[in-house]
DNA sequence: CTTGAAACGAGTGCAAC
DNA sequence: GTTGCACTCGTTTCAAG
């Protein structure tokens, strides 16, 4: 089996599909296949290849938080306490649902996590009684994203 | 029209389709119909309501960066000039591939972003020839990302 | 690695409830 | 708002170039 880590060697033609698939997953094989000028059939077995290279790890339907009623969004740099292990702190965060991401970082904090709530009391109390109930998280500092003005995935 | 901001008004059904595809947004309509017992055509009609709304803003494959070779990954909190505007800097910010995210933020800096590069010295390159030449950029903070232990959407 | 054909299954629109 | 049907179209496999 494949490494997830080692290096796709892909062609212009995966990038093209990769192109179209990244903007729209359920765009159809056949209609990709009339645009690059490739039968549907090559363009599947390709898609098969990159999944089994572990280069596409899936798709998703993207939602609009904003629709839910979801409109504030925050970065919340964690700092834990020497005795608290970053993992401990993972599982803890995990069960947030609304921490939707956490980097192990370099710098001043342990944790940056990315946290979606519905307005501001909404994020104040995730803050005082989800995270900093946490044991080990000695303090935080919240930066709240006023505008998310770029959104993209990497570019091929 | 209906506005993107409204908020929308989704039943049990609504969020358990929604929850298939968010997983996986090529799955099969008529095989979520039978998971949860309506019919396809039901389906259907339920997943153009929801994109009239808003509430789903399309759909992405997602592509293992590690895969093509793309393994640091790092925040990077930008001090701006106060001559500078906000929007001029995005604007320079759209330019670099590199640059995944952008957020116009409350706290020290004025704009945070992330970044995703080959290795640090591909993020080394980025900070100092593309990041640090915007007009108006005077200070950067780096935070990188060592492991990023939780990637999801909002939870419905 | 690519193609074309064939079989299967899914997407879509509509009429009716 | 849901259903069943019918038709169209896409997906997938396979043998062969």
């Amino acid at each position: 089996m494949k490494n997830a880590t080692s290096l796709a060697k892909i062609d212009g033609i995966d990038k093209k599909i990769l192109r179209f698939l990244m903007e729209d997953a359920r765009k159809p094989v056949l209609e990709i296949a009339r645009s690059i000028g490739i039968s549907g059939a090559a363009i599947h077995q390709r898609l098969r290849k990159l999944e089994a290279s572990g280069l596409l790890s899936g798709s998703k339907f993207i939602v609009n938080p904003k629709s839910l009623g979801y409109t504030t969004m925050a970065y919340i740099g964690i700092y834990l306490d020497k005795a608290m292990s970053n993992p401990m702190a993972v599982k803890q965060l995990e069960k947030i649902p609304e921490v939707l991401e956490c980097h192990y970082t370099t710098g001043n904090w342990s944790i940056l996590i990315k946290v979606l709530c519905r307005d501001n009391e909404h994020l104040m109390q995730v803050l005082n009684k989800e995270i900093q109930a946490i044991e080990g998280v000695s303090r935080t500092e919240t930066f709240i994203s006023l505008a998310q003005q770029i959104d993209r995935q990497i570019s091929i």
